[in-house]
DNA sequence: CGAAATAAGGATATCTTTTGTCCTTGATAG
DNA sequence: CTATCAAGGACAAAAGATATCCTTATTTCG
């Protein structure tokens, strides 16, 4: 049998996918991002401002938290800002801090099943295989390792239409203890 | 709040994880490039040969199939062998073909939920944050691109202990139809 | 021709992960 | 003192991954 073409997409549509925390988490980081000094906003503010499930998104927020990329503070007025500036905050923090820091390729060691095999065999390595999938996936971290919070910043500043922009940050301001 | 160090690893040492048929897809194809000119290995061997069940073994081989990277044939002695040599085959075909081509970061687009935008407003381009992680995954991908089948069977080769190399060609052979 | 072996693929079951809600606790500002 | 906040535990629903079983059409071989 032979198709002519790319792959027929089946029910092979679905890839493996970054949580949907991940996309929010990014955007509201950038939005912590214009914040001014000192001032802090809440998980409400956030959730509103996206459209998102308060509750499930205060996951991903303390996500950011525990990986020490924000700090909170409790209370009326209270929330969220950055630990640090937005030019020394990856992607890739933000990334890992609410997917995980493990490889997309798990080596389940298959070779280890080789009928061939002696039983005493001993793998003085990682299977090719593996290391294969992990320096693809080193490229994609390296790739977000060189992004900067301040980047996409930057890049928002210049796409998002001035009055667009003027009127969000106002409508943040409103809101940030 | 702030933790010294790196994340927490909590509940968040999951991570985005390719389909463990991707494993299995990648071990088998290395088997097939070392199979003689016109003969075909099937599902049941490849399965026995690395452990694996045969039924579910059999989904990913039907989407190397449908993409095209594989021949098979039907009845006794069927079964599969390469569409193409093995320098002509990249990983990132046979990864595509059984996890399918969709990237790893979808945008939700949740800008258009920002309760300042009016109505009416119509994006130019694809949001910045996406456009970030696309390009995450395209040198992703551009890595899986540049590795051929061949260069995992070169590794391989000089790699696994001679007897155990000799001994699975032979055990291949035994049952190659 | 008949029997055995094969790939293709549909139907179904089970388990894990993702997504989402609800509630309690302790801290803080006003 | 009260309202608001983050942290996080418990739980539920939906989606995806990991199988298993069975049927069908095809092919080889005796």
């Amino acid at each position: 049998m032979s198709l002519i073409g790319p792959a027929k997409i089946g029910p092979w549509n679905k890839f493996m996918i970054l949580k949907s925390q991940v996309e929010w988490a990014l955007h509201c980081c950038a939005i912590l991002a214009g914040l001014p000094d000192g001032r802090y906003l809440s998980t409400k503010a956030l959730a509103e401002f996206h459209g998102l499930p308060k509750e499930y998104l205060s996951k991903a927020l303390q996500g950011l938290s525990q990986a020490g990329l924000v700090d909170t503070s409790l209370g009326p007025s209270g929330g969220y800002r950055l630990a640090k500036p937005p030019a020394e905050l990856t992607f890739l923090e933000i990334v890992e801090a609410v997917e995980g820091r493990q490889r997309t390729f798990v080596c389940t060691n298959i070779r280890a099943n080789n009928p061939c095999r002696p039983k005493d065999h001993c793998e003085s390595s990682p299977c090719a295989v593996a290391r294969i999938m992990w320096e693809a996936d080193e490229a994609w971290r390296a790739k977000l390792r060189g992004v900067k919070l301040s980047d996409l910043v930057g890049i928002l500043s210049q796409e998002v239409a001035p009055e667009l922009w003027k009127s969000s940050f106002e409508w943040v301001l409103e809101r940030a203890g």
